[in-house]
DNA sequence: TTGTTTTTGTACTGTCTCGCACTAAAATAG
DNA sequence: CTATTTTAGTGCGAGACAGTACAAAAACAA
């Protein structure tokens, strides 16, 4: 599975800025992360070596570490780009404003076609993240961040919600939030086994009716 | 951390039961089977070597390819033996039939006792198995089962509290168990991402409200 | 063309890793 | 005390792996 190569551009090329002065790469450095993700994601981070990031991007070793540093450091901004395109997606979930009830269906499935999507694979994060966080402190802190990152957009969002009337004033934001992450990490979980989409359609329903109370 | 020595056992031994033929056994299988479950929970499976198992186990390897077959032989009887004792366990603390908001109390002090043992290291099964899921189909296989199993036995749990009517007759013990299984997936992940033990506490306080409703 | 710059691709080194063959040791049986 | 049985422990060969040195290639500059 081979990167399109670039075609060499010449002077009258489209979207060309200024090209730089040497050989001109033959990869895109994003979609280089993105298929060096989708293999961390399958075998895990010690479960890939470097020459099967190697195949999977198009590129050759020496460039993996011309391009990304070692296979610890590629592996962090893998990472930081899944954080980054999550909470690029969450947000733009909640554009046109939805009723919570709505949103939190949106959210769910957007996770949801992530998590099954080219196979059972659930979350980036729990399930390849998880494992190197005890023994990586870096990564250790990631997945902290990125889970106390949840419980706080989810808290804004609810607590937004309850402003608005759509949910009782006595509810506790703080606390449906979490139910709203335990709820992510359990469809994270079951994704990675195997547990069938409609199970887990039906698992984010009876969340969303714990969090906005049974459907009118 | 060498496995104490059987001390050559003669013939006036207490428990010994008809010693076979050759020359005994260093070390005792169930323990080197914890020791192993040790070095992957933290390490992950592909993160662990046979050294690094021989060195936990004190054994060398060709003692633990007799004693247990490979390296993915030994890792299943580990899932095997890690599921084995969290259903004992989950059993136990059922025996002296209390509440069920007492209950739940207990499964999660005892399942988080067991996350944080030794540092941050959450869940066996999510932590390492879930990764391990999406390439080996015996494992996720395994972790599918893991859930459901603890799906239907907390299910059972809540069903039997409600026969006793400790909770509403319309309340939907199916969904309340995933409720329970959710928080402990959640609980799984946060402490293997090194969230204080005071926050997994409350965590599990608030999981047990949702299920029984606010305390008296 | 010729030189400069940057990337690509090959090849190499040292280390780790698995799995097994083989020898040494520790027990029992007679 | 010798033979037999079972395990412990050493060591080896084949292969995977990470990381890097070095030469070839592809662009631009002059």
């Amino acid at each position: 599975m081979v990167q399109k190569a670039r075609k060499p551009s010449r002077a009258g090329d489209a979207a060309a800025e200024k090209r730089p002065r040497g050989r001109p790469r033959a990869y895109d450095p994003d979609v280089a992360l993105a298929r060096a993700a989708d293999v961390f994601w399958k075998q895990g981070y010690d479960g890939t070596s470097l020459d099967d990031l190697a195949a999977a991007t198009g590129m050759n070793r020496p460039s993996l570490y011309a391009a990304f540093g070692d296979k610890r450091a590629l592996y962090l901004k893998t990472l930081q780009q899944y954080r980054d395109e999550a909470r690029r997606m969450s947000l733009s979930l909640l554009e046109d404003k939805p009723p919570l009830r709505v949103y939190l269906a949106r959210f769910y499935k957007a996770a949801l076609d992530l998590y099954v999507l080219g196979g059972a694979r659930g979350c980036y994060t729990v399930g390849t993240a998880a494992t190197q966080s005890v023994t990586d402190p870096t990564v250790r802190a990631f997945v902290a961040e990125s889970i106390r990152g949840t419980d706080t957009f989810l808290a804004r969002v609810i607590a937004g919600a309850q402003a608005r009337g759509e949910l009782a004033r006595t509810a506790d934001a703080q606390a449906l939030a979490q139910v709203g992450t335990a709820a992510l990490h359990t469809l994270a979980v079951r994704a990675r086994a195997g547990i069938a989409r409609k199970e887990l359609d039906a698992l984010a329903a009876a969340a969303i009716a714990t969090i906005c109370g049974p459907e009118r």
